[in-house]
DNA sequence: GAGTGGTCTAGACCACCCG
DNA sequence: GGGTGGTCTAGACCACTCG
């Protein structure tokens, strides 16, 4: 019951929570099902407890375990999806879905920085910031209007070169800011006027109305985004925890 | 240094994590500051450096501090508000947010479990279900109709007792079922003409529409809802993480 | 009381980053 | 190089849950 025959680069407690995921998966783990007690899957794995304690919670992290002190460690009876609330760009996410999504870029201009919008960035009033203004389609339904604004500052190559969202991302990485989380705010709203033009719908139809402030690594604030979803087209799946 | 002083109780990890956030909070530690070495923290405080790890990942996990290999463990810039994507009751909500909320019972019920609701709660199709619709207020406004669904068999209480959406959490609970998650669907929605008129607005206006499936912490669905929240009195906070 | 997870130690060696 | 975090050990004792 060695584990270590695979990927000897890789930790142990990272083997210890593939190999556990694994039989979770094939079937050897069955819901409901109690693990052995800790220090026997040490024995088992050859490692010490320790290690074998940080793969588990690593698979409790994900949902496909739970514990219970002075119990045992358990398979939940049913695993809900992994990786909600992950932060993705447009493309990341369209290709999963494996649609053919496109990107079509309708505007890039620096503007100083409104009053809510600087508040969010943490920077001055009026602040330069670059706008850019992006229509995502899939096939030819335009399903989403974006608007980013990062400060200038952070990224001056942003108005020089070819950029889609992805690499805006990618630029500031670059520049030391590597994108870590966001924080967003959803609303329904009516679609204005605009809007509505552009994402070929009725004025007043609904969208989900979304404002996201994306921070780097340290905590700097780095985009502040304004998205306009279809309503019809669109919906916003997450995890909350108690 | 010792810190110990406090909270003789508490787990060594946890009091680390409080001193350091103490530390933070009261500005001894700076933004972008860099901590001592792991090493150091641990002769200062008089424990190991494992336990000291276990503290500082805490604080990495609430966005507090960030670390890099090979150079440092660091405070961030801006802290970014802790518990996001909070499974939380409408009463626990209201009461942090400090409105006068209230809940209106206008149905409780039997029915027999639809396709997409089995679906969720991993039941039979015609199930007996508890349905129980209520209407949410702050002040004398509507803002939210909530439609739950209980497997009638987890929790046949729900039809005797008197029930407020807490309580139902709470007699799951002594049932084993402690509320753990919850996997949510939001959409933007116009109203139809039964939801505008509880909700006290037009027919057609914008709604955020929302499906969520409460689980237990083995996995098991135990409450599915459908929840309508006025476009114009509610949004919906998240974070997302890269 | 027996069995389980929760915490903690005092070291050790490695991998990475910098000047 | 020297300094940092990343991993791992082989024990130990405690706290909780159950019959």
């Amino acid at each position: 019951m060695e584990l270590l025959p695979k990927t000897p680069g890789l930790a142990l407690y990272a083997q210890v929570r593939e190999a556990l995921r694994a039989q979770i998966e094939n079937g050897e783990l069955k819901p409901g099902q109690q693990l052995p007690p800790e220090p026997d899957l040490a024995t088992q794995f050859g490692i010490s407890r320790m290690t074998v304690r940080r793969g588990i919670a690593a698979l409790i992290n994900e949902g496909l375990l739970y514990r219970r002190r002075g119990i045992g460690t358990f398979v939940t009876q049913f695993h809900i999806e992994r990786d909600h609330n992950k932060l993705s760009s447009f493309f990341e996410t369209s290709q999963e879905l494996g649609a053919d999504a496109t990107i079509q870029f309708l505007e890039r201009e620096i503007v100083p920085a409104e009053q809510e919008i600087a508040e969010a960035l943490k920077v001055a009033f009026h602040e330069p910031l670059v706008h850019i203004r992006t229509l995502r389609l899939v096939g030819d339904v335009p399903v989403a209007l974006h608007d980013e604004y990062i400060p200038h500052k952070l990224c001056p190559e942003l108005m020089d070169e070819e950029i889609i969202d992805q690499h805006s991302w990618e630029v500031l990485d670059k520049h030391g800011y590597a994108i870590k989380l966001a924080i967003q705010k959803n609303h329904a709203r009516g679609a204005t006027t605009e809007v509505a033009e552009l994402l070929e719908m009725e004025e007043g139809s609904p969208l989900l109305f979304k404002h996201r402030t994306i921070f780097a690594e340290d905590g700097t604030p780095v985009v502040f985004m304004v998205c306009h979803n279809r309503g019809d087209m669109y919906s916003l799946k997450m995890k909350l925890v108690r």
